[in-house]
DNA sequence: GCCTACACGTGAGGC
DNA sequence: TGCCTCACGTGTAGG
């Protein structure tokens, strides 16, 4: 009490300043609040608090999301890099589950074309087999590749066109060239799988994924 | 000026209450920030302001993450037997959202060889900038085909040696490649999928897979 | 002693 | 007009 005017008015200066910094943090803080309607302190405190226990919130749910999709994605890799190896085995040792897995047999349709994916295993005679069922089911071959992959495995690309009588769907299709394929095994298991572009296509899958 | 004195005191205690609500929610603040030291009111608004950037930052981040993770991730299976229908649909339509969907890339290992396959729109330099990619890639081409299919989407099949200085693992390969068709759209998530046939595989996968 | 941060009561302005 | 919010200058307690 009755202190000297000067520190007084210094107070007040130092007063003031604090005061202004105090407004400009509300401000800014009101600033990245999103959907602040209230500008005034006691609103920008608590919806600071209810945005910010929002956000608490979200990160946790998003973290944990994360870590759920991260062991699911690695799970999805780990286990093609572990067929990696049983890959070498089948290699090393002569291959016994794997011409069970293959031939794989993808088709896609757009309009009256064809695009026939045939992945499949070097085999005597397969080839024409291959063709001459496309033949048989009114498809005319407008073009084709087959490319050799590793010592024992073809990839063969064929666009096709679909004649006026072709009238078979995709499914039955695609089994017709695996039994060609396959020949005496028995039909194997094939699912449809998206493509995301409009077309169909049909996928075999190993047991063991 | 000059008012009644009843008012006035009203006015006080309305005033200590507003006091009183405003410190409490300085409180309430200061309780979910993490880490904070100094219990200013200055300190718990900067820190609250810097935290909450944070936290929006993280959040960003983790949707980003989620979503392509969401992509990226399982449900292949379900999805594609729904799709079955989605199919047939797209067929007896012009499927519209097509573009949107490719590029398509798959890549499958076989000792020192790879097996790419890219299903992309027709674009002027894109296969220009594929082959360009593989070779920066330490891949050497040993054979390569390119089927048109339909008017606008081409299919490439490649058969290529990894050097021996090649150690990109298949999914960042099929990212690299990825992005030398996508060029200015943002990456597209691949999935791996299995083969089955001792190789690994990535598939792109729709947004409405 | 100085510096910092706060709460207080009060006057003023907005709706 | 009443009610609400704010800024102000001041007193004061703790470091």
């Amino acid at each position: 009490m009755s202190r000297p005017p000067i520190d007084t008015r210094e107070h007040l200066i130092a007063e003031r300043k604090r005061r202004e910094k105090l407004s400009q943090s509300f401000i800014a803080l009101s600033a990245i609040i999103p959907g602040l309607k209230k500008m005034d302190k006691a609103s920008i405190l608590s919806d600071a608090i209810n945005y910010m226990k929002q956000l608490q919130e979200r990160v946790k749910k998003l973290e944990e999301e994360v870590a759920i999709r991260t062991v699911e994605s690695v799970v999805i890799v780990k286990k093609s890099q572990v067929l990696a190896f049983d890959d070498i085995f089948s290699l090393d040792e002569n291959s016994n589950h794997f011409e069970q897995q293959l031939p794989e047999i993808e088709a896609r349709v757009l309009d009256k074309h064809v695009l026939l994916r045939i992945h499949y295993e070097k085999q005597k005679g397969c080839m024409t087999e291959i063709l001459r069922e496309i033949k048989k089911l009114n498809l005319s071959i407008l073009n084709s590749s087959v490319l050799s992959f590793g010592s024992s495995i073809l990839e063969m690309t064929i666009v096709a066109q679909m004649d006026v009588d072709f009238c078979m769907n995709i499914e039955d299709l695609v089994k017709s060239l695996h039994t060609s394929c396959v020949g005496l095994d028995e039909a194997t298991p094939c699912i449809l799988i998206a493509n995301g572009n409009g077309s169909c296509s049909e996928r075999r899958i190993g047991l063991d994924f």
